[in-house]
DNA sequence: TGCAAAATGAAAATGGTTGTCAAAGTCGAC
DNA sequence: GTCGACTTTGACAACCATTTTCATTTTGCA
């Protein structure tokens, strides 16, 4: 009953970065998976409300989802060239954020935290312009 | 020139939380001024290129924008159902993201931090559901 | 005053995402 | 094995914030 759901989770696990929905279709219909757009966009929601994937908003506001390997809290070093991501932890972070929100009076204190640069691997190329 | 976008940065300047292009020209049609929607859209580019207001994304992918006190670098705690905002300081944050993606090789390092919470003052109001 | 360049905004286009709904699949009950 | 209730699917249309167009002001300046 999930294979449609599983297919999606598996072709994000064999990506290196987020992905966005557009892009998870496009590259299963790629590999002759009979699926519809509607249902990769279902499938990434119900993936994401549970947890097994995360999700961010991309500069231009698109949402782009990756299989990480941690099921913990975690956050995200991207390339904004390649888009290569390392899941990082930070336990400072993670204790500034709780006691800056409690300092100031504020409870069910949550967090978003991204990194962002350009990897190894990338800053080796020709610059862009 | 620059009436309109001045315009626009006052508006922002009266609120005390994030407000979305389409907030903002509500408000300014409310209190009669004649501006269409798309130079609302350009005034709040054009200020935020300038880095004169800070932008941000909703859940919802809607872009956000506030006229804060600091023109330094600085992150936000919003009270994620009235909105109020507190500009906040986070050396160790800084630290730390630079840190993790100078370790791993990155250079050009940015990040977006953002923290929510309930505030004192929406916390005391009966709850949601 | 004259006029080229910049600003404006109404209306149309864009594009990611969600809603609709009829067709197809699932599965236990009989 | 068949039937019917329930779930899943996906082509297509609807949404809606944002951008683009482009014709019409408005501005800056000689
Ligand atoms: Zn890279
Ligand atoms: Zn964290
Ligand atoms: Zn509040
Ligand atoms: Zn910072």
């Amino acid at each position: 009953m999930t294979t449609r759901r599983d297919a999606v989770h598996d072709t994000l696990r064999q990506s290196e970065g987020f992905r966005s929905a557009q892009d998870v279709y496009a590259e299963m219909r790629q590999h002759g998976a009979k699926i519809g757009l509607t249902t990769v966009y279902r499938a990434l929601q119900a993936l994401a409300d549970g947890g097994h994937v995360d999700v961010l908003r991309t500069d231009d506001g698109e949402s782009v989802y990756r299989a990480c390997e941690t099921g913990e809290h975690h956050h995200h070093l991207v390339c904004r060239r390649c888009g290569r991501t390392v899941e990082v932890a930070g336990p400072a972070v993670e204790r500034w954020a709780e006691t800056v929100g409690t300092e100031h009076g504020f409870t069910e204190i949550t967090h978003t935290v991204e990194v962002f640069g350009t990897c190894s691997s990338c800053s080796r190329t020709p610059r862009p312009a």
